[in-house]
DNA sequence: CGTCGAGCCTGAAGGC
DNA sequence: TGCCTTCAGGCTCGAC
């Protein structure tokens, strides 16, 4: 689920929900190493302390507190959602910060995800690469990024490298920048750079639109407030193993690049 | 410098 | 239908 266009749908939501400001008056943790193993710890840090403020930073969650900072990472089957304090828990809800009439809630069925309490969040943040929907990205940038002779694919993966790409966006925007998975980072000529760039928040921004991707069926937990992913119905390569490319009508095709199933066309993406 | 596989977890999907 | 295997949107670590 979670890239950086579902982050960025999570934080949205919560911020027009009128999150910020809402006190931490308590909290529950049901999977201690959601918190980093010590559930005290981590209850004394957070509680009480009132939400400044609600960003993003590549696929991290950023809650400012008054004296520290809460990372978010939602890993793989993480979501973070506003309900009323008496609905009752469901199964796979691993955190619950207690925030008067509203609970903050964290449900993470493979429980990978992970909730980070820091004095200075730029250690974690820093350590990230550019963010492909700031101002300041620009095929000139990229380039300066990928001169390398790992496969692009493991490249855009990179969070140090480019932050908030996963592997769905990044085998759409290849897609759409006829650019081979595979192919060296620094073998790329200009045009297909300059075609990347723009294709990268192309995808993410496409995606943030749909409220973000949902694969599988009823996987997710999505209560009221929360908007429905829908951008899974206009991917072109991801998942469509067979299907024919949108492009140029050839099969796509499925293989393993950088250790992770990879979608793409044979035919044009050269 | 780079690739690969294992581990962390569980539920869903596919094969028989 | 039911069991068993495989796989998954992320990331880190150690081996090579």
């Amino acid at each position: 689920m979670p890239e950086l266009p579902e982050v960025e749908v999570v934080v949205r939501s919560l911020n027009q929900q009128g999150v910020v400001g809402m006190v931490i008056r308590g909290a529950e943790v049901f999977w201690p190493r959601s918190v980093g193993g010590d559930a005290t710890a981590f209850l004394s840090s957070v509680i009480p302390q009132t939400i400044e403020g609600i960003t993003r930073r590549g696929k991290f969650i950023v809650i400012s507190l008054e004296n520290g900072t809460l990372l978010v990472h939602l890993r793989m089957s993480g979501v973070l959602y506003l309900v009323d304090a008496g609905v009752p828990r469901t199964p796979h809800e691993q955190v619950i910060l207690h925030l008067g009439e509203r609970d903050l809630r964290f449900h993470d069925p493979r429980k990978f995800g992970r909730f980070i309490w820091t004095q200075d969040p730029r250690e974690t943040l820093n350590r990230l690469g550019p963010e492909p929907l700031d101002p300041s990205w620009s095929a000139a940038l990229l380039a300066t990024l990928v001169q390398r002779r790992r496969m692009i694919k493991a490249l855009l993966l990179d969070q140090h490298i480019i932050a908030g790409l996963g592997n769905i966006y990044t085998d759409e925007a290849l897609w759409h920048a006829r650019i081979h998975p595979a192919t060296p980072g620094w073998d790329l000529d200009p045009p297909r750079l300059a075609r990347l760039a723009r294709a990268i928040p192309h995808v993410l921004h496409q995606g943030i639109a749909h409220g973000g991707t949902r694969l599988g069926n009823g996987a997710g937990n999505f209560p009221g407030g929360t908007a429905v992913p829908r951008h899974q119905h206009a991917l072109r390569v991801f998942q469509r193993a067979g299907l024919p490319c949108p492009r140029c009508a050839a099969p796509i095709a499925r293989t393993i690049v950088a250790g992770r199933t990879t979608h793409f066309c044979g035919n044009c993406q050269g």
